[in-house]
DNA sequence: GCATCTCGTCCGCTCGGGTTC
DNA sequence: GGAACCCGAGCGGACGAGATG
């Protein structure tokens, strides 16, 4: 019943060698095509594949590769993973997932056991903390690792979306629909993509000349229920004496919940006021106003990751190369945004 | 550089023999309270952890679950691999997760290798077809197998939802809210699960004696971007002379595209037409109108599953066991239905 | 000499019998 | 006689030197 097959078996069965079953399944050249289609055929029939660990174990890897990611929340990121996953597959490796919470100490853990020879090489969202980056700059000596986001100081190689073109792209969209009131609207937290972005943001706003500064920052982390509400109270409450025409919104989440609380206000998108997101989620599409917003094709995004690492994998000198990928993200103008309405 | 450092080195800074530093990462008793610490401080600080791959050899189970689904489009599906990954990890599990893009053949391939000792056990949203349900049944005498939706004939343990149960909560929702013609509206697969909502459906009109009986079909698949126009044609064109006065949708995705079709014919949700959808996505509470449905917590359902699995790995005679689990689904009502407008 | 195959070693670890105090 | 530890075999496959034709 439970009898797992080995290559001895096959082996056997085949009635050739060990070491020929393993060449027929390890693209070798010493092997007569005859006999390795015949092993093939052999183990196709019989369902066996080569164990994973021995095989590990032998070649000194595992020929699989880990993702760590904070959640799966934002339909951003399973978007990016399934797109990994894919690619990965492509060269035959397997993806290992783990989600840590955004909790640091769940992070060093699965990097400790992915590290110790689990994992060929690492795609990451890392934590934002100055220890989480440390542990990423030491453990690429040992492993290859590329973040999915960029910061300060990370030493490792990486594959991310230029958030400053894509802020850009949104500020002047707004600036040349005549708006000259834009807020940015984005959670508190010090992550470096929000700081890139508002970065972005002041600087496109100045070549407008434009001085209307607003940064709107949210209390409750991207998820949350009742988020829309908070933006109620911060931007639409009659509290706002100036508020702004146009809102531009850390990610289409956020920016979704802006257009409910703006529609639960009574005010009309894009009439009363401009709504544009960031990230092209599938649901900015059919929101009930269609959003505005950068996309990032989170395909390519997970494609050229995984074509990057396997191109360290496989060069000599692996250690000295640190590669940083910007993909450009791309505006997409739908129904959230208009010139304001003089009144 | 890249020193990969081993239970030897660890020994031999220990001061102990190998099977010592194996007794301390074992949970074995053998070994003094201090030893242990000593070795696990060491390994700590030196960032070592038991190769996985050596590690899965000598002790014939790899510590690795499999998930395997067929895509992360449904924002069901990352909440549900999201707990299952971290409920995995619970048991000191990894996950290894592989997207068959509902591909017989891609699914094939991952099982073989899954199978192949890669992993322990499976958790898995199967393709439909009897290929799959027949590979599957072979399958499960090698490695457990935890389905996570159920067909006729398959012979292995299962964690799902009842849907049954869920769509009759739907529909005695809106018989007792007054409504008289009610529609579901499903994708056309032969989905094992769409068929259960419409049996349970027409049990449910039955017992109000409720005669109308509609069934939509929609040709377009689950995430299609252009949904909403198919459906607007289908329900809410002129075509249709005797329209419901309510929908009931196979799922969220649906139930939302509905929502923006009805909303796009000048129709009023819920005075003008009722919608109810099926999964309580978090989108579905933040929709224009936030969609009545039913949940289905996904958190619940990967611990379930996950904690199965595990009785059945620990089980000594796990070929003779198959559980099925059926978790009970929760009405949420919000604002997309009401009672039926008279006029 | 060349294509193809066999054989023995090794990968890093776990496990359990044997040893020590 | 335990508690705590050492030691050697073996897990399944990769690989390369040597054998065979």
């Amino acid at each position: 019943m439970n009898v797992r097959i080995s290559i001895d078996d096959i082996a056997k069965i085949a009635g050739v060698s060990r070491g020929t079953v393993s060449r027929a399944f390890n693209e070798r050249s010493d092997i007569n095509a005859k006999t390795r289609e015949k092993v093939l055929r052999i183990s196709k029939k019989l369902n066996y594949f080569p164990n994973p660990s021995a095989r590990g174990l032998a070649k000194g890897r595992s020929e699989c590769i880990g993702i760590v990611v904070p959640d799966l929340k934002n339909p951003f990121l399973p978007e990016m993973v399934s797109s990994i996953g894919k690619s990965a597959e492509k060269y035959g490796m397997s993806s290992l997932l783990s989600i840590t919470d955004n909790n640091i100490m769940m992070q060093e853990k699965i990097l400790v056991k992915m590290s110790s020879g689990q994992v060929d090489g690492l795609l990451i969202t890392p934590c934002e903390s100055p220890e989480s980056i440390a542990m990423l700059n030491t453990m690429n000596s040992k492993l290859p690792i590329i973040s999915l986001k960029h910061f300060e100081r990370l030493q490792c190689s990486s594959v991310m979306f230029d958030d400053m073109l894509g802020a850009k792209l949104i500020i002047e969209h707004l600036a040349e629909l005549g708006h000259k009131k834009i807020a940015f609207l984005s959670p508190t937290s010090p992550e470096w993509s929000i700081k890139q972005r508002l970065v972005a943001c002041n600087d496109a706003l100045q070549s407008f000349n434009i001085g209307y500064r607003k940064h709107y920052k949210l209390q409750n982390s991207g998820s949350s229920h009742n988020l829309w509400e908070e933006i109620k109270e911060l931007v639409f409450s009659g509290a706002e004496k100036n508020p702004p025409t146009a809102i531009f919104a850390y990610d289409d989440i956020i920016a979704l919940h802006a257009l409910k609380a703006a529609e639960s206000c009574g005010l009309k998108v894009p009439d009363d006021i401009s709504i544009a997101g960031f990230d092209n989620i599938s649901f900015s599409e059919m929101a009930g106003v269609p959003l505005t917003t950068v996309a990032v094709n989170s395909e390519r995004l997970g494609e050229t990751a995984i074509d990057l690492l396997m191109r360290i994998l496989k060069s000599a000198n692996r250690h000295e190369e640190i590669h940083h990928i910007m993909l450009k993200p791309e505006l997409i103008v739908r129904k959230s945004t208009s010139s304001p309405v003089i009144k």
